[in-house]
RNA sequence: CCAGCCGGCCGGGCGGCCGCACCAGCAAAUGCCGAAAGGCUGCGGGUGAGGAAAGUCCGGGCUCCAUGGAUACACGGUGCCGGAUAAUGACCGGCGGGGGUGACCCCAGGGAAAGUGCCACAGAAAGCAAACCGCCACGUUCAACGUGGCAAGGGUGAAAGGGUGGGGUAAGAGCCCACCGCGCGACUGGCAACAGGAGCGGCACGGUAAACCCCACCGGGAGCAAGACCGAAUAGGGAUGGUACGAGGGAAGCCUCAGGGCUGUUUCCGGCCCCGCCAUCCGGGUAGGUUGCGUGAGGCGCAUGGCGACAUGCGCCCAAGACGAAUGGCCGCCACGUUUUCGUGCCGUGAGGCGCGAAGGCCAUACAGAACCCGGCUUACAGGCCGGCUGGCAGU
RNA sequence: GGGCGGGUAGCUCAGUGGUAGAGCAUUCGACUUUUAAUCGAAUGGCCGUGGGUUCGAUCCCCACCCCGCCUA
């Protein structure tokens, strides 16, 4: 966590660039990242997950925030943890490749770009619907972004 | 060259950055979370989905439960022969039947003289012989009818009691004969299924057992969410101690009065609940955690035997282990594919076809994700490679 | 993971070895001033797909596809 706070948020450039063109600027003069893209830096740790059942029921009843790709589920859990992130996708998505593309795809989004926005002691769960299997990286992850960040 | 059949194999490659899971090593706080069990950090390394991982159609290993052994009944499954295997019906090879010009493909393929059932409609008749139209003889007699003989012809049907020809006859008929079919079958070949078949029988025995059934053989049940270990909180069980301890009934659970609490109500009166509480310990056991969990009927290569399934021997290797479930994100190059344009060669009168080269576009790799493990089967699959074979056309 | 059940008309369901039915719906007609209701008629089906057994399969057998339910 420490390590990605040297990164200043560049949240514009994401929301409006594809990703490919979004990693440009040398702030890291160690190594020659000038092309690296922006999935490509180093230092993003994946957040904690939620691996039991009852956590995912109580995060049910925190604040739900509907999006186009997916359904987010915010748990103010009242400690100060780190922010920790759960994943559902239901049979209805399709096979079990399909099933687990689309976890694997927000999971990534999460990690390089949504987890730097999650408040501390906040439970997120994230139900996907099968419109992530053809969205672009760049779409969701900046709208996995925005909705994190949304306040009330 | 075209069309096709069978068997086997691959199912993108190399590289970069970040991330995930597990493994062992080193390091570090003897720290943090949790009641406990247990878990949590950093570093550099290693390993990390499939031919079908799928469907769950079969067979096993393994685990628990039941069970003295065997047999019988019931139920379920299987059903030509031989082989292979840990095991199977499912694998391999053959036999028989069916399909295809062929390579080859498909088939649950015992028993219908043990018994029962069914065979719609049509048809006279659907299983045991019978006789509607008919044919023939005789009688009454005008056509017609009656009695008897026949089963050749007509018609129905999926199927009508062998077929064709000849003899024969009142008309006919295996009534007789020849051939074919059918049944029995000496003998021969084969381990066997089975095949061939001298000779005999004058034809009798319809189909259906993926209808009931008979016969033979096989089968105990559940499944890693099995099972084993650790084990909270709460409720409940037991033991001991302390403290409260009114009466009665009952074998006991418990009930009644008294007592206490809540409540409708001004009260009478009524409704519901309690009749023990506290402490310590014990056992079962839920959530949760650990394990089961990967050295195995293992993989690869070679040799030998076998048509093959497979077996034997030798050598090398250790190769995922998750549990809201690890393989992802992004990029570069190459190969391959597809498509467009241009140039060019060959064939063709021509439209056009085929080949080679260059540039560009598509940036998709198809089907699909281990869930205890293994063998077989089935199903899905872009594209490609190898080997063998069949048919057709052309040339030599 | 394991176990069980079902695909028949537009919908809900019967059916059973022999040309496939009911109710609702749709259309038309009758009754009614009109509508509704009622009555009559008509339309509508490769019985999920592919093989097999049988003279004949929606039914029996096998394989596949798609739904649904139970258990923890």
């Amino acid at each position: 966590m420490a390590s990605a706070r040297a990164w200043p948020p560049r949240v514009a450039a994401v929301l409006s660039q594809p990703v490919a063109t979004a990693a440009g600027s040398g702030c890291l003069p160690e190594r020659k990242t000038g092309s690296l893209p922006e999935t490509g830096r180093p230092g993003l740790p994946s957040p904690a997950r939620l691996r039991k059942r009852a956590e995912f029921l109580a995060a049910r009843r925190g604040e739900k925030r509907r999006g186009r790709l997916f359904l987010l589920e915010v748990l103010n859990r009242g400690d100060k943890g780190p922010p920790r992130v759960g994943f559902t996708v239901t049979k209805k998505t399709g096979n079990a490749i399909q099933r687990n593309r689309v976890r694997r795809r927000l999971k990534e989004a999460v990690r390089v770009h949504a987890a730097r926005d999650m408040q501390p002691g906040n439970d997120y769960v994230i139900v996907g619907r099968d419109d992530v299997l053809d969205a672009p990286f760049g779409q969701l992850a900046a709208e996995l972004s925005r909705r994190i960040r949304a306040t009330r």
